[in-house]
DNA sequence: AATTTCCACAACCGCCTAAGT
DNA sequence: TACTTAGGCGGTTGTGGAAAT
């Protein structure tokens, strides 16, 4: 059985809100304030509204001081910025953007930030928008979302998917309009790099292996159930060598984000340091790391 | 000019969580 | 401790206007 209502659908109105709605609204909540229960709210103020909507348009549209609209430049990197590093959390991002709203912030991300970084426009809007599919269009999944399999051996066509028990590139080709990803298992770890060093393929992302049978310690069930197999021997990997992720055609100082892992840049070899302070940490942080994205 | 398609964004739905009882 | 409930949140849908055909 599942949740009661919270009200009766039949008897509000539903839609969107008339000038004169808007301004019974304000005008309750300028004398007497929400009084803390949006559900009995509609009532006390005279509306035929559901208690949520009231909420809803309140908070995104009639309190004091809401932006509508102009992202600036800041803006802009201040979400691209926190999607990257914690995904779609958009009232924690909203909340780092005064006078942004959650719902502006969403919608924003959705319809104009997301082409404006990857290219959509409607000659390919065929190519799936749903938040909750990690399409190859889109080079920052929502790590929460992420279910996707698939296997292979060698590097591989852009629509062959990836995930869980492999490692993965993204590639850029210019302009980012062309951004894909690219898969590739520990197994071809070797084919990758030397296509992406002799042949000067695409500019990527090589992350170094870690060693055979390695299992992160984080306490997420999820994450930890992410078992290397067959990755080729770190050993002589030195420790600094290990603790990079290489962006073999970055140039210094490029910004780079690692999804889920918060902003880096390229240092003068393309490298882009990881945060973590030993050797378990690093591990760690490398399995939460699935996607990486320049940052343009 | 009429129709279709696309886009932006307001609004809704349903799930999760914290607080109250 | 278990249950109920309102608030909060993210995903999705609906709608009006703009652009394309």
């Amino acid at each position: 059985m599942g949740r009661a209502p919270c009200c009766d659908k039949s008897k509000v109105k539903r839609g969107p809100w008339s000038p004169e709605e808007d301004e019974t609204l304000k005008n309750y909540v300028n004398k007497y304030g929400t009084g803390g229960n949006w559900i009995a709210f509609p009532h006390k103020a005279g509306l035929r509204r559901c208690g949520k909507s009231c909420r809803l348009r309140w908070l995104n549209y009639l309190r004091p001081n809401i932006k509508r609209g102009g992202f600036t430049e800041e803006e802009d990197n201040i979400i691209i910025s926190l999607y990257a590093k914690i995904g779609s959390r958009w009232s924690v991002i909203a909340s780092n953007l005064p006078g942004r709203t959650d719902n502006d912030v969403k919608n924003y991300w959705n319809t104009k930030l997301k082409k404006k970084l990857f290219g959509r426009n409607r000659s390919n809007s065929h190519l799936s928008t749903k938040a909750t599919t990690t399409t190859i269009d889109d080079p920052i999944p929502n790590l929460n979302n992420i279910n996707l399999h698939g296997s292979s051996s060698s590097l591989t066509a852009a629509n062959d998917f990836f995930i869980d028990d492999q490692l993965y590139i993204p590639s850029f080709s210019t302009p980012l309009t062309q951004s894909k990803l690219t898969a590739f298992t520990y197994d071809s770890y070797n084919l990758i790099t030397d296509e992406l060093h002799t042949r000067s393929l695409v500019p990527g992302l090589i992350q170094y292996p870690t060693p055979q049978g390695h299992q992160a310690t984080n306490s997420s069930s999820q994450e930890a159930s992410r078992t290397i197999s067959g990755s080729p021997s770190s050993s002589s990997l030195t420790l600094d060598q290990k603790s990079r992720l290489f962006f073999p055609f970055a140039n210094m100082g490029d910004d780079i984000l690692l999804g889920d892992f918060g902003l880096g840049f390229a240092d003068d070899r393309g490298g882009v340091g990881y945060c973590g302070q030993d050797d378990d940490e690093q591990y760690e942080i490398k399995h939460q790391v699935h996607s990486f994205s320049r940052c343009y």
